[in-house]
DNA sequence: TTTTAGCACTCTCAATGCGAGAGTGCTAAA
DNA sequence: TTTAGCACTCTCGCATTGAGAGTGCTAAAA
């Protein structure tokens, strides 16, 4: 790497940006002609040899213009890492959508989901942030009808669990209330931990609350991220190299299916930190299905109070330019949010 | 249509369900050999043309097999539209899976989605349960830091929104708990023209909050349908007919933009009333992007109280054999859970 | 009157061949 | 070290062609 001359840099940097911009193997001709080098054709031809030697360019068949490797745009991606800032006018624009959406980590999230999507015209990905140790704050216990009650739990750090309880005989709404007060009383900030340990209550009905309240916080604590967000599905379709495979297809189905995505974040999340950006290039990481693509992830929120991941997914010459510097405007913004909501003391 | 004879029926049939089954125009030979019919390939080209004269087949050129029309698809459905029902041990395995689900209305949204669209092998959507009229429940203020509040509320259906408050100061969770209840004592059970028309509260915070529950409750009201869940959107993409246009991205897009497609859904729900099932052929209701799809719709859920929506999108030639019975078998299953839980007196 | 066999005709689709265009590598001169 | 020139290669678009499937029509059979 240390042993491309800077002209070769320009080069490859030139290259990589036509190819990821019209999709086509580029040639010296082209190369010349559109960027007005102040070279002739056969030099940029050998220097071109010389990069496609060295593993960063490759030509799809003899006598076509050449094509990034996977090395390529990992040097591209390298270079460009730093400098990449999202234009003032468009850091406003977002900072203002999240100042006029509903106050609601659900919106965040759909909102976050929307923008990094339309701006970087992949397909995006956003967690709900999560706890790595699940902390009791609240529960709330609604009679609804008969023997249905339904139970609203919070957690420190914002997040809220509901389900709908169907207890043995019908209970008034004010021996549930009582019920709820007791618990909040009992619990509030214990972690899951002390709550297991705690002696069993006397009366039954808190009891029954508090086992369920415990299965809770056990699943909460098991799963590795928060509820999943993504937008721009679509997209990925109107990109060239997928019109017509099944490639997309399969691609695609791994963001639908939750489970695996969770799996393919959890992979990410040990070598990523918060602040720190991540871009997983040509299915870096193992990821049968996305050889063609890349990702570019990024974590945030308050680390060892609530944690999320957000991403976007495209193809392989996606647009970094424009993806990297979103990934982080974004990631900044929801950490800030989480700072300022349920954040720390 | 009472103009058809029993054989044109018959073969009618067989033509629609053979190309449903294989997406290729179905001629006079293969048509006799695979089913086996004691005609000559002569007698169905005849009655072929006969069908395709009359509307219901048509050719995509001179000299090729007959392709159903939107009329076809129509005469097909209604045949199929009585008799069709879900086997007993996909029944039981359906039911199952909802008995084994949290119960909670996220939960059940999501598996329904999910269920219809490995079911039918096309797109679902379900809408989440939703009231006509807001009708107030309960709310909940739990204090998360500082001037932040997690204010929760509840309303009759069971419909949740959650949402988080900046109080110009910070305010002790025992005085947002005499509030919420002071709150619930006053609202329970409210509708927003009630609650717009109470005197102004004296204590400062508490007609704050008041005032967020009216806007809240005006949201909800506004909202013509509940949270949207989607699954299946790769399946399009399967379908030989999408395989490479570009139909199929506009398509999803429709799918992915939440606000669009409650249009579309609002459309129907005039139309359709709960337990009956509406059959949408070739975008009838008029949507230029789904002029090559149909969609199987229901509503279900407990008139008055609360409905939603739930239907299955495919191209024009989806299963409508498994479709149908599916659609109907989960929209019971749904109204059936929204009466036990959150249901009538 | 209805059904069937026979036949000429039509249209698609896959395979083939061909020429233009773009791009390359190499050599020799600047 | 750079550049001009040149022969070579490979793709892509286009037209041609032949096989196959299916049709409609007519006349004979039931």
């Amino acid at each position: 790497m240390p042993d491309l001359t800077e002209r070769q840099k320009t080069i490859l940097m030139l290259v990589i940006r036509d190819y990821i911009e019209t999709a086509q193997p580029v040639g010296s001709n082209a190369l010349v002609k559109r960027y007005h080098l102040d070279l002739s054709s056969a030099t940029v031809r050998n220097e071109l040899a010389a990069l496609d030697e060295m593993g960063y360019l490759r030509q799809p068949h003899t006598s076509a213009g050449r094509v990034p490797t996977e090395d390529g745009y990992r040097f591209f991606v390298g270079q460009m890492m730093h400098q990449a800032e999202l234009p003032e006018a468009v850091q406003h624009t977002i900072t203002h959508q999240f100042y006029q959406a509903r106050p609601d980590v659900d919106q965040w999230m759909t909102l976050a989901a929307s923008i990094l999507a339309h701006q970087s015209q992949g397909v995006s990905v956003v967690t709900a942030p999560h706890a790595e140790q699940a902390l009791f704050k609240h529960v709330e216990l609604i009679s609804t009808q008969g023997r249905q009650v339904l139970m609203v739990m919070v957690m420190v750090g914002g997040e809220v669990s509901q389900q709908i309880l169907t207890l043995a005989e019908p209970v008034s709404q004010e021996r549930l209330s009582q019920t709820a007060t007791r618990l909040n009383k009992l619990l509030t900030n214990q972690s899951i931990e002390a709550i297991s340990a705690l002696p069993t209550r006397s009366d039954t009905l808190d009891q029954d609350i508090l086992t369920i309240i415990e299965q809770d916080m056990h699943r909460a604590t098991e799963s590795v991220s928060g509820n999943i967000y993504t937008d721009g599905l679509t997209n990925v379709l109107a990109e060239p190299e997928f019109a017509e495979s099944d490639d997309a297809r399969r691609a695609l189905r791994i963001f639908e299916e939750r489970s695996t995505l969770q799996d393919l974040l959890a992979r990410s999340t040990t070598s990523s930190m918060v602040g720190g950006l991540q871009v997983l290039i040509g299915g870096e990481g193992g990821w049968e299905e996305l050889r063609q693509c890349s990702m570019v992830l990024a974590r945030y929120g308050v680390p060892g109070l609530a944690t999320g991941m957000l991403g976007v997914l495209g193809p392989m010459r996606m647009s970094y330019a424009k993806a990297i510097p979103t990934v982080r405007f974004v990631a900044g913004l929801l950490s800030d949010l989480v700072n300022d909501t349920i954040g720390g003391e």
